[in-house]
RNA sequence: UCUGGAGUAGCUCAGCGGCAGAGCGGGUGGCUGUUAACCACUAGGUCGUGGGUUCAAAUCCCUCCUCCAGAGCCA
């Protein structure tokens, strides 16, 4: 084990003396007494160096250290006399491990595309490292949720030689002397792990080659996707708010600090807890109408649409019994009303958009094969999957959630391409 | 792809026919409790690209490029 303490530990030492390892994020200079704003990743903490406390030469560094350069500090943990800082290190003593050039990110403000040009550096900054430390709680408060709910984890793959849904979003790319593309979704391979596992999920990057310039799109983001054989639509509701509430208090216990950061107000959060409402599609279109907007019957609702409607309720929203043209082939129709299939949507609040879409699947042989060749969708293409249907077929729901909309809302910022590290976007494929 | 907006110092921007500017960052000096510290001095420019109008263009007109916001599509 290393011996320096991370600074994040550092209430646990209270007037010992620790050694730190980390980086210079700014300096303040006076007289006789300069203070050096000290980072490790796990924390921000005021240095005090004193002229009569430190060597000549460490006194010195004043003018020569610049910002990010990488140093040792060692010193005593002390209570700082203003209440910004709680704890601060006054030094004894300070290696240099490198002067760093002149850093371009300045501790003033700058624009979005200089920053995402800067992104391997941005990264170091305060409010990135607060969001992406939020974007770890949500990952592990999933794997734990489903974890603990007798789920498996079985991944599927990037590489397919088909579409989930439509073909005109895919990334396509060669695959020795095929064609393959990359995975939209790993949804159909779930279906087929499910008569294996009985629940699963599965949790990876997809691809979407939707030329989409929108704060809500990225080409390359996170789904999770849980599901579940012998669940019906309402089970497959149900178990999408608990999951969505778990995440959301477990970052509220365990991540406080980063999203004072983000300046979050957590009262709003602090709600999310189940049940949340459900409506139907048809009730979506009447709120719609009753607030004058210009909708027609079995369209889909666009991201002005989706906000009008959120904003009835304080919690995110089920839509649920689509139209079956809107949507795609595996949706299982209603019993009650074949032009309506078991799709569902979770919509997030304040304008977040869509954070969930699923279904109750079609397990029904002949209607899927029906569904199928009205889509012109090639069946020996999809034999594996109509295979399902052949051999036990059972009744059975699944969702997915968007990893970078949920951390987008959770964190209250305007767009998601900051709730991912290395963001893809119709305009950017670096760094 | 469509609609709107913007490209000027390393960064954030002002200037909108007549000498290229400020703040931050860099450099030098000062200051013993600073909080994106402060004060003084200082270096730093292909005004996105190509063309046009004019005695004179960063500024007006046109072309193209890039980015931003929104729409469509979607998670």
């Amino acid at each position: 084990m290393a011996k320096h303490t991370l600074a994040k530990n550092i209430d646990k030492h209270l007037n010992e003396t620790i050694t730190l390892k980390g980086w210079v994020y700014n300096i303040r200079k006076s007289g006789k007494i300069w203070f050096l704003i000290f980072r490790d990743g796990t924390e921000f903490i005021q240095c005090v160096i004193l002229k009569n406390e430190v060597s000549p030469e460490v006194f010195k560094l004043k003018t020569t250290l610049t910002q990010e350069s990488s140093i040792t500090v060692t010193g005593v943990v002390q209570e700082a006399p203003s209440q910004k800082f709680g704890y601060e290190i006054l030094v004894k003593n300070i290696e240099v491990i490198q002067i760093a050039e002149e850093y371009p990110i300045s501790l003033k403000e700058h624009g979005i595309e200089f920053l995402l040009d800067n992104r391997h550096l941005w990264l170091r900054s305060k409010l990135p490292n607060a969001i992406l430390k939020i974007r770890h709680e949500v990952s592990k408060a999933s794997r734990k949720f489903f974890d603990e709910r007798d789920f498996t984890l079985i991944d599927s793959p990037m590489f397919t030689p088909n579409a989930s849904e439509g073909t005109t979003t895919l990334f396509k790319t060669k695959y020795f002397d095929q064609e393959a593309y990359l995975t939209q979704s790993g949804q159909l391979y779930s279906e087929a792990a499910i008569m294996g596992f009985n629940k699963t999920y599965c949790f990876g990057p997809i691809f979407r080659a939707e030329k989409s310039k929108t704060r809500r799109h990225l080409t390359e983001f996170w789904m999770i996707e849980p599901e579940m054989a012998f669940y019906d639509i309402n089970d497959n509701m149900e178990l999408a708010e608990e999951y969505v509430s778990y995440i959301i208090q477990q970052v509220l216990e365990n991540r406080r600090k980063e999203l004072e950061i983000l300046k979050r107000d957590v009262t709003i959060l602090e709600k999310i807890k189940p049940p949340f409402p459900r409506i139907t599609y048809d009730e979506a279109v009447k709120i719609l109408q009753k607030n004058g907007r210009n909708f027609k019957w079995g369209d889909d609702f666009g991201a002005p649409d989706e906000t009008l409607i959120t904003k009835e309720f304080d919690k995110p929203i089920f839509i649920h019994r689509w139209p079956a043209e809107t949507k795609p082939f595996y949706m299982k129709r209603d019993k009650n009303d074949d032009k309506y299939v078991l799709g569902m949507d979770m919509i997030a609040p304040e304008g977040h958009g869509e954070i969930i879409g699923g279904s109750q699947r079609e397990d029904d042989l002949d209607l899927l094969l029906e569904r199928i060749k009205k889509e012109n969708l090639s069946e020996k293409m999809y034999n594996w999957y109509i295979d399902l249907r052949r051999y036990g077929s059972v009744p059975h729901s699944g969702f997915g959630l968007g990893l970078e909309r949920t951390i987008g809302w959770i964190c209250g910022i305007k767009h998601i391409r900051e709730a991912i590290p290395w963001p893809r976007t119709i305009v950017r494929l670096s760094p």
